[in-house]
DNA sequence: ACAAGTAGCTATGATAGTTGTAGCATTTTT
DNA sequence: AAAAATGCTACAACTATCATAGCTACTTGT
């Protein structure tokens, strides 16, 4: 793994990793776009505070627009989520196992 | 989508999005044990507190392991980031496309 | 036996992130 | 013209994370 890389990967780490910034895109998946208020049912317990300064930042870092018809993935983040599906295979495999455990 | 697969991303996003909880699992990417105070050092700026707290949330998911040599990821823990290689793959196609907006 | 080092943390007060509730300004629908 | 929807902002309270220090248990070297 390069150095070049390392840092790409932080950034994408450092806009992921706070609270609902996944799900917001998640929230995306189908690519229909979303308004502020559906978007934030989609999402589930996140506040309208929290929610605009996930879609600023993602906006921002070229994941998210703002059209007519509201909030809707770019070809970027469609990428992105196209990638992700591999973590929801996963997610389905990992929760069987770990209640199987916990029996 | 199911139900189920969604309460499987859910509980998967759940324990991701909080503070560092990617990053100290892609510090034990390439497979080798580390101490804590190793593991501190590689993830980058998390403090003590903050690691050990991650360290047990991912024990309790399974996912990483204390062993004689330290601290190191499950097999489900591997399989997981295998998946998320995909990630780091986009990681730098975005973040040039980001570079080249900014200009 | 004893001192020094290493490993895995815990304690404490400060700061930054997030929440819950309310509501505002603007545009669209009836 | 009134009602509803849209995209937010305000503000106080709460929680997560930080920064620094240091503790206990165990190993290593002299």
């Amino acid at each position: 793994m390069s150095a070049k890389d390392n840092a790409a990967v932080n950034q994408l780490f450092d806009l992921l990793e706070s609270r609902f910034a996944i799900r917001v895109l998640w929230a995306l998946k189908d690519g229909h776009p979303q308004t502020f208020r559906l978007l934030q049912d989609s999402v589930g317990g996140i506040t309208p505070n929290t929610l605009n300064t996930r879609l600023k930042e993602m906006r921002a870092a070229g994941l998210i627009t703002h059209g007519d018809n509201g909030y809707g993935v770019t070809s970027s983040g469609a990428d992105l989520l196209r990638r992700m599906n591999e973590m929801s295979a996963f997610a389905t495999k990992w929760t069987s196992a770990l209640k199987a455990k916990k029996k």
